[in-house]
RNA sequence: GGAGGGGUGUCCGAGUGGCUUAAGGAGCCGGUCUUGAAAACCGGUGACUCUGCAAGGAGCCGUGGGUUCAAAUCCCACCCCCUCCGCCA
């Protein structure tokens, strides 16, 4: 959510953010909103204050018995407090309705865009590899081995579904220990495990609400909905606190299943892991100081690039350009992983930073150590990397001729007692 | 699911319609005393939000409505916590 002040005051540069990322026909209607507000917000003022004074003075005229009058006159005012305080509410929940569907400012060194195409390249890792023999997909790999099962999940659950057996569910669980580990012992994360379901509230706070209701599972008979991302329980850990300063930078990660509803994308990667309705992801959230939090998304970003450096895959690092950075970042990277089956790159991590967008939604403050006003903090957060995405990208980097998967070295303290790290048909 | 109890400032805790500008205590800050510290005593300190150029004003006692000239206090709904019973991994 962005500052009303701040847009108040400089409605030019907020309309020219905003149309970067798309519409903003909302920015004048809600200056204009604003101007109301305030209007009506002084009149009731005025007339509290009276009614304020009146009250004390009825209070001492009861002594005297000569109360009739001053309680007429005031039952007049007291009506129209009550009017003026509708009207204020009303203008106060558009106001609210349409900064909640605001997005987010895109940092200056964002480079402008509207498609995929205008992503820049920052950095790219490891060498796509060249396959003497033509290289399978994951999905085809994994039913061969065993060790994926469409089918079974479709008929169990229904599309977007997967099954993992045998060695596949332990490679599963063993990356999700690897990426634990990793990034509590050598990253100074402190791990949480949150709740999987979420109230509405939470939602807004992260802010998949109220724009985006329909990417989202909402649980029947209940106001819950079903988490899209560990982002949103961790982030919510601290809403409505504030912080001390010292206590910062907070850093967090999580494993959670993650649930979407991928309304819109009918017909794309219909096959194998890559785009699911549940995925499990390790995420990592960082509460950070203002001024520290370009710096943090950096370090953030190399701390998620470890995983995919341990496990040997190849990958790059692209900087979103306005047009891809989604609603609440200001600034993103997204990893890519190289997968062969579609000879391309493709997004396994995704690394944020938020500024005080979510702060705001969620009233996330710190106290400054000097005692001054609490301010906002900043939030960060990326994928510490997707689970599923990863398996793909192991299934199909490590294949070998024969149709059999090595099993990456830096996972087999997570397999133990196996006699060969290499995943056969079973 | 059933029955009961409770949510007040940083914390504990009083407060059943106007004298609450939220008592009292703890804490915190300053001071006296002391070689120093503790204790004692004295003084100070009450979150946060909005609005206004400012002086100031408005709001805030779990949340949202309502009654009233006036609500922490009365009414309604909801949320959360605790105890007991039932059910349950």
């Amino acid at each position: 959510m962005l500052d009303l002040k701040f847009v108040r005051e400089n409605p030019q540069k907020v309309k020219e953010a905003i149309a970067l990322k798309g519409d903003a026909a909302a920015v004048d209607e809600l200056i204009e909103l604003d101007a109301q507000r305030r209007e009506i917000l002084q009149q009731t003022e005025e007339l509290k204050h009276r009614r304020n004074k009146a009250s004390k003075e009825i209070a001492l005229l009861k002594k005297e018995g000569k109360v009739q009058e001053a309680v007429v006159k005031m039952r007049a005012v007291s009506q129209e407090i009550k009017v003026k305080d509708a009207k204020l509410r009303e203008v106060e929940e558009q106001i609210q309705k349409l900064l909640l569907c605001l997005p987010n400012i895109p940092d200056d060194a964002v480079p402008r865009g509207k498609t995929e195409d205008d992503n820049e390249v920052v950095r790219t890792w490891g060498q796509p590899k060249e396959f003497s023999f033509p290289p399978k997909a994951h999905w085809d790999l994994g039913e061969e081995l065993g060790i994926l099962d469409f089918q079974r999940a479709s008929k169990i659950t229904g599309a977007r579904f997967t099954l993992y057996r045998g060695l596949g569910a332990q490679l599963e669980r063993a990356l999700v220990n690897l990426m634990l580990d990793l990034h509590t012992r050598e990253h100074g994360y402190t791990e949480i495990f949150p709740p999987f379901m979420v109230h509405r509230e939470s939602m807004v706070g992260t802010g998949q609400l109220p724009k985006f209701a329909e990417d989202a599972f909402k649980v029947e008979g209940t106001e819950y909905y079903l988490i899209p991302t560990a982002e949103v329980p961790v982030t919510n850990l601290y809403r409505g606190e504030i912080l001390e300063e010292e206590q910062l930078p907070l850093k967090h990660v999580a494993y959670s299943a993650c649930f979407r509803a991928e309304a819109g994308a009918h017909g794309r990667d219909t096959r194998g892991l890559i785009r699911q309705h549940q995925f499990n992801k390790v995420e990592l959230v960082k509460f950070v100081h203002p001024q520290e939090s370009d710096a943090e998304l950096e370090k953030l970003t190399n701390d998620a690039e470890k995983v995919l450096q341990l496990l040997g895959l190849p990958y790059r690092v692209m900087l979103m350009c306005t047009g891809d950075l989604g609603f609440a970042a200001a600034k993103k990277y997204d990893l890519e992983v190289w997968l062969p089956s579609y000879n391309a790159y493709r997004e396994i991590s995704s690394c944020s930073n938020f500024r005080d967008f979510q702060a705001r939604r969620a009233g996330i403050r710190y106290r400054p150590a000097n005692g001054g006003k609490a301010q906002f903090l900043h939030t960060l957060n990326g994928s510490g990397v997707a689970i599923g995405r990863t398996v793909a990208a192991i299934l199909e980097n490590y294949q070998q001729e024969d149709g059999s998967v090595r099993i990456p070295e830096v996972l087999l303290p997570y397999f133990p007692g196996l006699k060969e790290p290499v995943i056969r048909a079973q």
